[in-house]
DNA sequence: CGTCTATTTGAATGTACTCAAAAGCGGTGG
DNA sequence: CCACCGCTTTTGAGTACATTCAAATAGACG
């Protein structure tokens, strides 16, 4: 198993030794997701949180016309998770599928908590991670509540360069927030324009 | 000094004893804040994390045609800061000022880090803190995608019920995302059914 | 009080949505 | 390898929600 990425990813923040690697690996199961498979539906409990090594995932709520709406995408590197229900372990109204054959490790709520008491620095990771989060998070709604849906695609571009090369536009436009159809006058807008 | 409110919003998470709860309101400053001014400026560096004991501030960025854009309103009991200036020590986009009168507790960023050494207990306050500010903010940005303005004000008024009351409707509207005189409408519309 | 700011109201405008239809693209099976 | 099917993207016309601008009214503070 490879645990290379997941490592990598946590020493930006924290520092391991052996032992505390092992022992926080241990943790981790392993899962392939085929394409469109899901990993949480809305209305269940989010039992895990998901890193994922290879491919893309999307977080996304329906709201009550049947419209999509993309929370969070999670290509690799990334941590995802409906973090309502994760921290409440109640329903939530998060859906999480596969964009693209996926693989993803999964760290059980149970596990993190009791890594927070074994091994403190691991609260601190995830402190550092919820808070980058929250700053990524606070800037989108002033971005949704500022910008022009031209201004937010131009935004996404300049954010996710490698994501935009293989995302549908469908999926795009349910993140940025306006519809496939007006997305792709914006899209035309946009490129006139360069 | 009067430090019940803040310990006791401590304690909803971690239980400290005498000592620590010494060594914490000890890292504590006292301020208050008259009515329009500022604790904060946009191109500022953030140096503290807020606690406001009295009174109500407001956190907002003004966009590039001059729009005010409420992030967050902080009542008494609630936590306040620009999170990205604070984490990264840079100059955030944030301004932060007193509605009313309004008392508050800082806690300097330093002083913080050290509080998360010293006593480990508040690194997991904070975690807990921010997961929930996470959670907070992440359903709004799926409600200001999902819900028209008289959805979004009807959800307002049931969050926050008591803001309402006394806060000036261009505020309100600011929050929600609608231009003041769109809000009066909405208003109109909202009472009309009930 | 008087002044300044907030709120309401109305008409014109704009940005983004809806619905419908056509064109493009990708995968699958023959 | 091509043809077909389904899904995505484009395009266009009509519509809706929210903004802009302007003016009148109401309310708050010194």
């Amino acid at each position: 198993m490879d645990y290379t990425h997941i490592l990598k990813n946590i020493s930006k923040h924290i520092q391991l030794d052996a032992k505390e690697e092992k022992y926080f690996t241990s943790l981790l199961k392993e899962k392939k997701i085929k394409r469109k498979q899901f990993i949480l539906h809305e209305n269940e409990i989010c039992y895990h949180s998901t890193f994922v090594i290879k491919g893309c995932l999307r977080g996304y709520n329906i709201d009550q016309n049947g419209f999509e709406h993309i929370l969070q995408f999670a290509p690799p590197d990334w941590w995802i998770a409906d973090m309502y229900s994760l921290i409440s372990q109640k329903p939530g109204n998060l859906n999480i599928d596969a964009i693209e054959e996926t693989e993803v490790l999964l760290l059980s709520r149970k596990d993190q908590e009791k890594l927070f008491i074994e091994v403190p620095k691991f609260e601190r990771f995830f402190r550092v991670l919820t808070e980058k989060s929250l700053v990524a998070s606070r800037q989108r709604i002033l971005d949704n509540m500022s910008l022009s849906a031209l201004q937010r695609f131009g935004t996404f571009c300049h954010h996710y360069p490698t994501l935009i090369e293989h995302l549908p536009q469908k999926l795009i436009a349910s993140y940025i927030g306006v519809t496939p159809e007006f997305l792709s006058k914006v899209k035309a807008d946009y490129f006139k324009k360069l």
